[in-house]
RNA sequence: GGAAGUUUAGCUCAGCUGGGAGAGCAUCUGCCUUACAAGCAGAGGGUCAUAGGUUCGAGCCCUAUAACUUCCACCA
């Protein structure tokens, strides 16, 4: 091994050899399964340190249960995130002087291709830098011609059923990628802007309503002003004709409820083509829809002389229009929230348009069901809300998108106008035979194929073998981001198609913020590159600094520093091993219930066997934080700073025996250590054991510890550690340097067995020449400790100083009052005797009891002072 | 407008079914002790956001308040 800990000299092999021996790879078989499926990863640009979280919480989970004898499939995959690529493709053309239409659909898709071609393995070489182990070999692609077939069948299974619809609505639309977006897409961000008043003059002359608005350039989309119908200032004038400003078309005066008459000026313009509840008004009441925005985000030749500008640039061209038209009552700054686009930034715009829709109502229901009776189950808990308040309120899904990226709608139509949907493409007419068909021009969107992937991925809709035996899946890990846009449909697909929920444990985790808890943004500059990370410090200590300390579903604040102070721990545990392995070449390893076991040995093995029982715990929590914490907890302040320190007597000692026992609990407690840690950071666990006796070939397949396997642990060795802690205080408190060793005499009571034994342990941790057993206080000057039924007398020569030594006595027994009181206090509640577990009042006795017999002493050690 | 989360040491955060406030980093002191100076040993540092309540007992449970964060939502 090297002197230091030094993963990049490893790690890449390591994986290598996993992968060539097929480690990650998986087939149904007779044991129980625990499979995952992959979030997919967006080809687009690499991963980031969100990636590195969630599956980094994956590879955990699946380690585990892989050495715990499950077959577990874990499959990877990868999403064509349609939008977005679609984006980098067009800029890529516009460079060249080309263009989407200028190149024709088929070509621009086979351009698609050859990018997801190129890009895919970039993000999955970054994935196995960071060890992973996901059966590669089944690496799926949301476009991949199985999976395609998969969406056609489930769309023409909706379409079938009569749950897909095309229908009018306004939808969100970005006038920059060119395509509808739906509302989940649609950022709403604040805004300051104005409010305006605007005049609406009666066509009659009577007079004059006035409405405000925020979005003045809508107005030449206005078919309607609607007031409540229980207004008074309104009630009479209701019907009648208003004149249009600037158009000078005459729109009606209307009643609906949708008006709240305490709001703004009690009068609201009515846009049907560019708002949703407008739209609703326009329905009911028959009203014209005047679509007055483009596709570009121009305005429609409805607007007049304002034709052809940009929505957004026209504003103030369309205001002073207003102002001098005499239409403007007044303008005030006003705050409120508009839509941008998720992807561009751009505004959005609410906009009529025909789209496809999936029916949810009935699907939604099911998938409500299904938490609430338990069968399916977030962790944490509360983010059951966050998906029950949002598949309560569901509205149907618009699925429709104008690209050309992505899974095209299987809707066709002959030249006779019948139209049908068909999972594979159809050589003529269902109804007619016509052999002219055309396709519907939009894909769908992205989401409908990821809501497929839980099933899809194992082979759907034939009925695999796969499909059989790994779904439902165990466990969903992901953001608390996408609940709403895929989880739940994941849940309601798999219930429509499969029949049961597409998995049992939902497992959310937090979004990774940099360290002033600010979301991470290209924009800002602010990401932290999880690649840069591992070529640093490492896969296992990127993995480690992620995990370690989070807490469920909270987001983590997180920064380089968290890296390299995870690097420096496991160049602890690395040290530790080499220190092991160093002490135990050539050694036969005998089995732990075998051996005769010192007090040190109970000792450590008792802590070994509660760790191992809380990451078990932990583990089946998804409480990864916290079982990282109990592992360093125990390997720093257990293994190495006690356990390995004491060892070192009886390793440099001449008792053969003592010897042996001692190398083999150290190879023990670190086997089983490395064993444990495994799935937290695989790389340098596998590496170490490697270098182990009797190891296997992999660690990977050894099983996950359970409990130590040796009795009767329960000892109170404790009591050593205490006694050396009091003798290290006592040297601190005189200065007494480190480097100077003296003489420690213990005076004990008769047949204190484990003091007597671990007389040398205590000379060695708490820097004594020896430590020897005497019979009373040395004549020589000594500083005096009672400690754990032993009094302890360390001749440190002139630099006892007795009124220090005062000063320290009086301390303790300050402490000694205290806690004396204490107890008194609670023993004479009568409350606490009667209420509080018998056990509680027990230990409280016996400690007032223990500080009582203490506190005496102390005080006759003052007096004889 | 609705909902959720957070508030504990200078910083980042743990804290179990309620039973004596914890870790890491930072600071200070002493040590290059044969696994590790990326280290070891020791020390200082907290009105557990505020105010009530339940309880023998509250960081933890309940109610209200404040600040911050996030998600959802079509109010001109």
């Amino acid at each position: 091994m090297d002197k230091s800990y030094t993963p990049e000299l490893f790690e890449s092999e390591i994986y290598k050899k996993w992968m060539d021996k097929n480690y990650f790879t998986t087939k149904p078989d007779g044991r129980e399964h625990y499979s995952i499926v992959m979030p997919p990863l967006n080809v687009t640009g690499k991963a980031h340190i969100g990636h590195a979280l969630d599956n980094t919480m994956q590879d955990i989970l699946i380690r585990t249960k892989r050495m715990q004898g499950y077959n577990t499939l874990w499959v990877p995959g990868t999403d064509h995130a349609a939008i977005a690529t679609e984006q980098v493709l067009v800029k890529d053309l516009k460079r060249n002087g080309e263009s989407k239409e200028s190149i024709g659909r088929e070509e621009f898709l086979k351009r698609g291709w050859e990018w997801y071609g190129k890009y895919t393995h970039v993000i999955c070489d970054q994935l196995k830098k960071l060890g992973i182990s996901c059966d590669w070999s089944r690496l799926a692609f949301t476009m991949d011609e199985n999976l395609n077939r998969a969406v056609r069948h489930v769309f023409c299974q909706y379409y079938k059923e009569g749950l897909i619809y095309k229908g009018k609505r306004v939808v969100n639309y970005c006038p920059s990628c060119k395509t509808t977006i739906s509302d989940n897409e649609n950022v709403h961000v604040d805004q300051n802007t104005y409010l305006w008043y605007i005049r609406y003059p009666f066509a009659d002359g009577s007079g004059e309503v006035t409405v405000a608005t925020t979005r003045p350039e809508t107005l030449f989309g206005d078919t309607a002003v609607a007031v409540n119908p229980n207004d008074a200032r309104f009630k009479d004038k209701i019907g009648k004709d208003l004149i249009l400003p600037l158009v000078n078309k005459k729109i009606k005066l209307i009643a609906d409820d949708y008006c709240e008459m305490g709001f703004g000026t009690g009068a609201v313009k009515i846009t049907p083509a560019h708002d949703p509840n407008d739209y609703e008004v326009g329905l009911r009441h028959n009203l014209e829809i005047v679509n007055v925005i483009d596709d570009d985000g121009k305005l429609t030749k409805e607007a007049g002389q304002f034709a052809g500008l940009d929505r957004i640039e026209a504003r103030p061209l369309i205001e002073k229009a207003i102002i001098e038209g005499g239409y403007l009552v007044k303008k005030e700054k006003y705050k409120n929230q508009v839509g941008t686009c998720e992807r561009c930034g751009s505004f959005t715009e609410p906009r009529i348009s025909t789209q496809w829709f999936v029916k949810m109502k009935d699907l939604a229901r099911p998938a409500i069901e299904a938490v609430k009776t338990g069968k399916l189950n977030f962790h944490p808990k509360r983010y059951e809300k966050t998906y029950l308040n949002w598949l309560e309120n569901i509205q149907d899904w618009c699925i429709s998108r104008q690209i050309w990226l992505g899974h095209r709608i299987p809707v066709f139509t002959c030249s006779h106008g019948h139209t049908f949907a068909c999972e594979e493409y159809p050589t003529k007419c269902e109804v007619c035979g016509d052999t002219k068909l055309t396709q519907d021009n939009d894909v769908l969107d992205t989401w409908f194929s990821s809501a497929l992937w839980p099933f899809s991925t194992l082979g759907y809709p034939n009925e695999t073998d796969d499909l059989k035996y790994y779904y439902p899946t165990s466990a969903l890990v992901t953001g608390y981001d996408i609940i709403t846009f895929w989880v739940s449909k994941m849940v309601f697909s798999g219930i429509k198609f499969m029949g049961d929920v597409p998995f049992k444990d939902v497992v959310i985790h937090g979004l990774v913020r940099d360290i002033h808890g600010v979301k991470m943004s290209k924009h800002l500059g602010n990401g932290v590159d999880p690649i840069d990370m591992i070529n640093k410090y490492g896969a296992d200590a990127l993995r480690l600094s992620l995990i370690n300390g989070m807490s469920a579903g909270t987001d983590i604040k997180y920064g380089e520093e968290k890296a390299k102070e995870a690097k420096i721990f496991i160049n602890k545990l690395y040290n530790a091993s080499k220190f092991v392995l160093q002490n135990i070449k050539d050694i036969e390893i005998k089995h732990i219930d075998r051996l005769v076991l010192q007090e040190k040995d109970k000792w450590i093995l008792g802590e070994l066997d509660r760790l191992i029982k809380s990451v078990n715990k932990n583990i089946d929590k998804y409480a990864f934080g916290v079982a990282t914490s109990n592992l360093i907890e125990f390997t720093v302040s257990k293994f190495c700073d006690w356990y390995i320190e004491l060892s070192k007597v009886d390793l440099k000692g001449d008792e053969e025996e003592r010897k042996q026992t001692t190398q083999n609990v150290l190879y023990y407690v670190l086997t089983n250590l490395l064993k444990v840690f495994h799935p937290f950071i695989p790389f340098v666990t596998e590496y170490i054991y490697q270098e182990l006796p009797e190891h296997q070939e992999t660690i990977m397949y050894t099983e996950f510890p359970k409990k130590v396997g040796a009795r009767g642990l329960k000892n109170n060795f404790e009591r050593v550690i205490n006694i050396i802690r009091a003798i290290r205080n006592a040297r601190a408190e005189f200065n007494v340097p480190d480097n100077k060793k003296i003489t420690i005499n213990v005076e004990i009571e008769r047949g204190d067995r484990l003091i007597e034994e671990n007389l040398d342990e205590i000379a060695k941790l708490a820097g004594g020449e020896v430590c020897q057993i005497v019979k009373e206080e040395p004549t020589e000057k000594c500083s005096k400790i009672i400690c754990e039924n032993v009094k302890i007398y360390l001749p440190i020569g002139q630099l006892v100083d007795s009124e220090k030594e005062r000063e320290r006595i009086l301390k303790e027994i300050d402490k000694l009052k205290f806690e004396v009181s204490r107890s008194e206090k609670m023993l004479s509640n009568q409350g606490f005797i009667s209420k509080a577990p018998k056990s509680l009042v027990e230990i409280e006795k016996d400690k007032l009891e223990k500080n009582r017999a203490l506190l005496e002493k102390m005080e006759s050690e003052l007096k004889s002072l």
